[in-house]
DNA sequence: ACTTTTTGTTAGGTTTCCCTTACAATCAAA
DNA sequence: TTTGATTGTAAGGGAAACCTAACAAAAAGT
């Protein structure tokens, strides 16, 4: 299992990668309020464990393993808004920075529960 | 703002003062699978925070500050395992795990939202 | 081409939460 | 009452995630 913060960071660089942005370890550290050298390390276990390929200055690329993992999270972060902003009309701010907590620690069974609850409405 | 594990930890000497059970800190340590050590740190930690008296062997004590502290995490506890439990019909054991884990991250207002789910029922 | 700024890394710290080992005090049981 | 188990604490350590200061390399601006 990865900690919470490398499935953030992840995250992350899934989307990026999806939008096809060039993504730079300062962008990160921008993103989450961090300072650059705790990216620098963050990315370097990413590496190790399989779930980028990162070359410094030369880009950070994501791995297929790391796109699996990434997915798995923008999943639950997904279902998590959609319930907190459709269905209980929490506003998005506050149902995305909730969702982004909670994704981290919720497990898959609870999820898919709360997606069968929004198809049945 | 306290940390998870402390509110874990002030969430069970509350529950035990409630139930009037003698709680020493080798429970905590079972109930929370870590070391006595640990629990002995933690709970100076508490004592500090004016949340508990703590006694070594003497007993520990929970304060009014204490007490504010842990029904407002067992408000939110409640309210979720309510959720998973009577609304997803997850099972007893995973509502309470994802209710453990969830109680630290989530929001007040989204807890008012999941209860108000409840009552319209 | 030559500065200046940006970026990533090194080195050395901090905090939180956990550990084991070892010891002393208390409690229980024989 | 002595013996043995239980409990709490002290000492010393470790991993994760963060920090600042300092530096070197690369990129951008002039």
């Amino acid at each position: 299992m990865i900690s919470k913060r490398l499935e953030d960071y992840i995250e992350e660089i899934y989307l990026a990668k999806k939008e096809k942005k060039e993504l730079k370890a300062v962008d990160i550290a921008n993103k989450f309020n961090i300072s650059r050298p705790t990216v620098s390390e963050a990315l370097i276990k990413l590496a190790d464990l399989d779930l980028i390929v990162y070359k410094g200055r030369k880009g950070i690329e994501i791995t297929d393993k790391g796109v699996v993992e990434a997915q798995k999270i923008i999943k639950k972060h997904r279902i998590l808004y959609d319930f907190f902003y459709k269905i209980l009309k929490i506003d998005k701010k506050t149902a995305n920075d909730n969702a982004c907590r909670i994704e981290h620690v919720i497990d898959d069974i609870v999820i898919e529960k709360i997606k069968e609850l929004k198809e049945n409405d």
